[in-house]
DNA sequence: ATGAAAGCGCTAACAG
DNA sequence: CTGTTAGCGCTTTCAT
């Protein structure tokens, strides 16, 4: 593979003129850029990215920090920033921790040894502060709202506002929300919008926990067992809906006409199945590429720096409502 | 951040022995040995990934590419890729093709000047010959068979001629097959078995295509358009057996009691609709751990060089057979 | 067993 | 506008 010395002495001139070509740098003349040009198409001449990163301490490489890749969401999500990254200059690198802070913290320590440019996290193991100790720019996806960090998120409140009180709207008396961890994530907001949304005619009750489909099966098993009259369900992620509505039709309930369910998240799988889940949809893919570009502006120093944005979930009707 | 030249001064030796030491290479003295440790431990010292890499032209990253994120297939076999990667020391850039040739030779240009020290490709899009002419460390993963490349797979042809077999054997008559581009992937493999399995006294269809989800539906609705009394659908891949189910039950069909359905893969997403999916199950972890040793021992020149593993698949009965 | 020094390929002063 | 040169942090001869 041809270095940039090859280049410099195919072309005539020197390296640091090579390298200005190569980095739009100072001026470099009409003939100077032609000759390099040549010689670069000739030798087949590519950058050496490692090298380049010795000397800058800088990479094009993204971190793309996802708690369970299993879960539909995120796949969906990292197609989104991978697609806008990779069109912009830059590589994702995907990090699956997996729901374990260990494995989130060796991701991290292994990306900072390699100069990685930036984060986006879409995970809450871990807290801002360590991440804003990182001290390289971090974006955070789909986490909650009152972020140190530069977010991006729907208006998860109002937004699980809206699909409970659709449940209620259409008959449901006796509901329960399955929420994730309330000291973390966007979960906390959205059971608020669960709660706001009841009247005073309904009894609810909010089963915090795990989002994992295993576990939203469990909880939604159990809830059922202790409690048959239950006939809605509002899940915090369409994934846990997913194991909700497994749940229930396991225990010989009939969807939408004894139990109602509603999702949030919009994953195409929620039109897989069926009947298809009644959602609150989350704009999946400009979730992902806001919060690329984002990040990317930040790398590069951009003016524009709107470093909060929420975009709108709306309810996407399908079979688990009536 | 310390660097080995502070470790070094610290420790009261030179630089060459600590990069010795690091690497485990030569001989170093115990006095040495301990020195070096007090202070690698006191400065929180950790080796420049980069700065070794552009010494050795290597580096402890390995590039998965896949075809399609959203096919749940593929982030099961991630994750696996990945735990086993990370617990050697090795790092995994996930690379999703799309399905696009162009982004695939992206990744692959782009990974290439960063020194990667190899691939895992489940994804069949490009050559072997391509994959063979980089000169690095290539395993196939769930490819076709007849692959020059190391590679590990499951025993397509048997495993998807038992799949279809039940279908007989549960009493379907008039059966279709969805497979894959027949010049590529497993997606051959499994349509042959499924042919094997037919018998005198079935008429069957093999629908050649795409397998993504959207496809398979589309063909299906628009097989059981043409023809209402199939009975029996072998799908190729279980994302595939998903669009079959929908559009079965879309067209007002049961499962199974009007038409049965097998898919192949074995995703968790299989137990999760209703009902669940019967399938040729395949030991998806398995399948992304054993391709990952395999990779990291050609890559450390390890004795054991098993190039070609497969794996075996077995019938998971569950709701779309009687 | 250990140190000195060259060099991996590139960028960034600095000098002109 | 361009060339020279000193590193970036590490590994690896080559001596000793």
């Amino acid at each position: 593979m041809a270095n940039i010395k090859t280049v410099a002495k195919h072309a005539g001139v020197s390296v640091a003129t090579v390298s200005r070509f190569l980095n739009n740098k100072d001026y470099v003349s009409q003939e100077a850029k032609a000759a390099i040009e040549r010689a670069i198409k000739e030798l087949n001449y590519r950058p050496n990215q490692v090298a380049r990163s010795l000397t800058t301490k800088q990479t094009n490489i993204i971190g793309l920090i996802v708690p369970d890749i299993t879960n539909p969401f995120f796949p969906q999500l990292a197609r989104a920033v991978e697609d806008t990254a990779l069109s912009l200059g830059y590589t994702v690198v995907l990090c699956n921790s997996d729901e374990q802070e260990e494995k989130e913290k060796l991701y991290i320590e292994r990306l900072r040894q390699t100069y990685v440019a930036g984060f986006i996290v879409a995970s809450n193991l871990i807290s801002e502060q360590s991440y804003l100790e990182l001290n390289i720019p971090v974006v955070a996806l789909d986490r909650k709202d009152n972020s140190q960090l530069p977010y991006v998120s729907t208006n998860n409140f109002e937004a699980a506002k809206l699909g409970s009180a659709y449940l209620i709207e259409r008959g449901a008396t006796n509901l329960i929300c399955l929420s994730g961890p309330q000291n973390a994530g966007t979960f906390a907001e959205r059971a608020k919008g669960f709660e706001a949304a009841m009247t005073d005619n309904v009894s609810y009750r909010i089963v915090e926990g795990d989002l994992r489909y295993q576990y939203a099966f469990e909880s939604t098993k159990e809830a059922l067992a202790q409690d048959r009259t239950i006939d809605g369900v509002f899940a915090c992620s369409d994934y846990a809906a997913l194991g909700a509505l497994k749940a229930i039709q396991e225990a010989g309930l009939r969807v939408p006409e004894d139990v109602q369910v509603v999702g949030y998240d919009g994953i195409e799988l929620g039109d897989m199945v069926l009947p298809g889940l009644t959602t609150v949809a989350q704009p999946v893919y400009g979730l992902g590429e806001t919060a690329t570009r984002m990040l990317i502006s930040k790398l590069e120093d951009k003016e524009i720096q709107q470093t909060r944005v929420v975009l709108e979930a709306s309810l996407c009707v399908r079979g688990t409502t009536k």
